[in-house]
DNA sequence: CTTCAGATGCTTTTT
DNA sequence: GCATCTGAAG
């Protein structure tokens, strides 16, 4: 990249700012030019042009001589930070004439918290006293050994019943990342558990020594272990010393320890510019905090630059009124009203059914009329508030034969049978995971836990795994299937097979137990084939093990197969996957208490204002169409308690009648006969570990 | 110790 | 409706 050096493109032609309006130039030329630009915050509205402004701020800084090498660029997803360079390549190659590709390949430091944060900690581990082999453990694999450690505390044999692994792990990360205390995160997020806050705390110090024992990091402590490597004044120098620009994008969306993560990288604000909305903050169960936006300004000397973008370039101004009114009812609000020159006299639709399957198909009937109409498939979206909402439309959609690609919920990954093939590769990556041991230990009949934990043990003491397994009595049911995974440890740890045949003798291991284990073993061969296609992309194991885990394949789709195809097709999405995407046709489902706000939302008046932000999140995804849908009557499952029944719905809150003259009511469907076939049928330096342990 | 059957209880959203 | 847990049989 040397090509990109400074003085060459000092007079550079910058027409490329034209385009953009003087907010958004403000924010783009910020310090650029000076010797070191001062921290810049840059409140963007939905729409308003803020993936567009922070790539031409990035650009801008390339053309006039920042090597993009050294800019560190923190997005919230990986889809968002390949948006984000596939922009400032376009930017750059007119202004520079460089090759395409040559800036993405260029901007090196450009990912989610998680992902950059694994990145520094295998860099630094021998410093902090990590092995850099780690491995990491997704939400269910931490889960998972939360639930060893939970039984070998013999907390699953109290009187009354303990919290369940998945709560355990929800509390234990909830703390970790506001930096909270236990006891009052206990008394004011999880009240029902406050009267075990003894035993959690003791869980929670056995679960991080095991973690530690095994040599595997869960998403919350690529997080922790980064922000503690900050302490070490001579670490956070040499980190800090690699970047010139700082540049987070959906700031709204970051929790405590990312913000002390990033002031310690940056304590003068130096180069850093952050970029959010608070009105779309929707992430604080993750304990994402909107005063991360709202003290960053403060938290420097002299105060950071603020840019507020409130010109939205999406959508009509009918839509944008609806939205800024549901958004206005905010008790807490900092950001503007947006507002639009886009004018269309259609209004957002809200459109009243009977009940679910009128719902489905309203929806499918309207989007073959827009395609009709000239709006293709991909142009359209279906949101909903919860990922199995979309399971009636799905099943709709599937018998019209309409294609759609669903983002948000279940993942491919997650997929009992993928699971296991993924887990004998990070078992032989790190032979003292043992929740991945002791899930392929037990794939084979006659082993079960105890047999399971037993070879674990003799593997821990052991300072071989591969010999230690060879020479481990062969469990008699176990039969060909045991000498085959001996075979198979020994050879794919010997590293004597090239990535990605690896997975090709792990699949032919486990193919006999698939056959053996599932009814519908051939469908679940058709994803580990892709499976095999997806590890084809990777250069190695650990990078296909790491990547995977940090940022899965979050789309799954109505065929099997190529997952993006070239044909058109409809997308179905969860509000909280569709953010920072936009659509010319919206279609929201349910739009009624219970479901928008949720039910399990509706606690806390913090609650609720999310809730609203979500719907608000919703709305402002649309173009030129929007149509909400209030069944009013709905189904509900798996409800504690009560069992599966209807509910007779209300619409959502948010929008109350005093509002609804904004909207267009539609009754559907219309009392006028309609057609049968349209009705729908159905070396040490700082000891991180010991502090980790001594938090507990 | 494994395995299977029946009982029980519990749910959003994601890196 | 599903996953998880418990208890009893093999």
């Amino acid at each position: 990249m040397a090509m990109l050096s400074s003085d060459r493109f000092a007079a550079a032609d910058t027409t490329y700012l034209d385009a953009l309006n003087a907010n958004q130039r403000r924010a783009v030329v910020h310090g650029v030019g000076g010797s070191a630009p001062g921290p810049l915050l840059v409140i963007a509205g939905a729409g308003s042009g803020k993936t567009n402004t922070l790539a031409h701020r990035v650009a801008h800084l390339m053309v006039n001589g920042a090597d993009p090498r050294r800019m560190l660029l923190l997005t919230f997803s990986r889809r968002a930070a390949t948006e984000m360079s596939r922009r400032v390549e376009r930017i750059a190659a007119r202004v520079l004439g460089v090759g395409s590709g040559a800036v993405t390949d260029a901007l090196t430091w450009a990912g989610t918290f998680h992902g950059i944060g694994a990145r520094l900690l295998r860099e630094y581990a021998h410093q902090i006293g990590l092995d850099p082999a780690f491995t990491i453990h997704d939400r269910e694999d931490a889960a998972d050994l939360m639930n060893l450690v939970r039984h070998e505390l013999r907390l699953s044999e109290t009187a009354s019943r303990f919290p369940t692994k998945g709560t355990c792990l929800s509390i234990y990360s909830r703390v970790v990342n506001a930096q909270a205390d236990l006891d009052e995160m206990l008394e004011k997020t999880f009240p029902w558990c406050a009267m075990w806050g003894a035993e959690l705390r003791s869980l929670f110090g056995a679960y991080v020594a095991a973690k530690q024992a095994q040599n595997v990091l869960d998403y919350d402590d690529l997080l922790l272990y980064w922000g503690a490597m900050m302490d070490e004044p001579a670490i956070a120098l040499a980190v800090s010393d690699m970047f010139d620009h700082i540049l987070v994008d959906e700031y709204q969306d970051t929790n405590r320890l990312q913000s002390a993560i990033l002031l310690a990288i940056r304590p003068s604000g130096q180069g850093l510019t952050v970029v959010g909305d608070d009105a779309q903050s929707i992430y604080s169960f993750r304990a994402a905090t909107v005063r991360n936006i709202l003290d960053f300004p403060a938290s420097f000397s002299p105060n950071a630059e603020i840019v507020t973008l409130d010109r939205n370039y999406r959508s009509t101004q009918p839509i944008l009124a609806a939205a800024n009114a549901v958004i206005e009812k905010a008790t807490e609000r900092f950001t503007k009203n947006l507002w639009s020159e886009r004018k269309s006299e259609a209004k957002p639709q809200l459109v009243t059914v009977k009940d679910g399957s009128d719902q489905v198909g309203y929806i499918a009937t309207s989007i073959l009329e827009a395609r009709e109409a000239g709006t293709p498939l991909m142009e359209q979206a279906v949101l909903f508030r919860t990922s199995s909402h979309s399971g009636p439309l799905e099943i709709e959609l599937t018998r019209r034969n309409i294609p759609f690609v669903k983002f948000g919920g279940l993942k491919f990954l997650d997929a009992a049978h993928i699971k296991d093939m993924l887990s004998v590769l990070r078992w032989v990556e790190n032979p003292r995971d043992r929740v991945a041991g002791f899930r392929v230990l037990q794939l084979m009949p006659g082993i079960g836990p105890g047999t399971a934990g037993r070879i674990l043990d003799a593997l821990d003491t052991s300072s071989d795994p591969v010999w230690a397994l060879s020479e481990v009595p062969a469990p008699a049911r176990a039969g060909q299937h045991w000498t085959d995974l001996v075979t198979l440890f020994g050879r794919l740890s010997g590293r004597n097979i090239s990535w990605p045949l690896e997975l090709s003798y792990v699949r032919q291991w486990h193919e006999p137990l698939l056959e053996a284990g599932y009814e519908d073993a051939h469908i679940r061969t058709a994803d580990i084939i892709q499976l095999e296609q997806i590890a084809s992309g990777y250069p190695s194991r650990d990078r296909f093990l790491t990547e995977l885990t940090l940022d899965p394949p979050d789309a799954t789709s109505d065929q099997p197969g190529v997952p993006l195809r070239d044909e058109d097709y409809l997308i179905l999405s969860t509000i909280h996957s569709a953010k920072g995407q936009e659509w010319k046709s919206v279609h929201v489902l349910n739009v009624v208490d219970g479901c928008i706000p949720s039910d399990l939302g509706a606690g806390t008046t913090e609650e609720l204002e999310e809730e609203r932000r979500l719907l608000y999140v919703a709305m402002t995804r649309a173009k030129d169409e929007l149509h909400l849908l209030v069944p009013q009557k709905f189904y509900v499952t798996q409800q504690s308690r009560y069992g599966d029944r209807h509910l007779y719905a209300q619409r959502t809150r948010f929008i109350p009648r005093a509002m609804t003259h904004l909207f267009d009511d539609v009754l559907w469907p219309p009392v006028t006969p309609v057609r049968s076939d349209l009705l729908p049928s159905q070396p040490t330096r700082v000891d991180v570990a010991a502090k980790m342990r001594s938090m507990w």
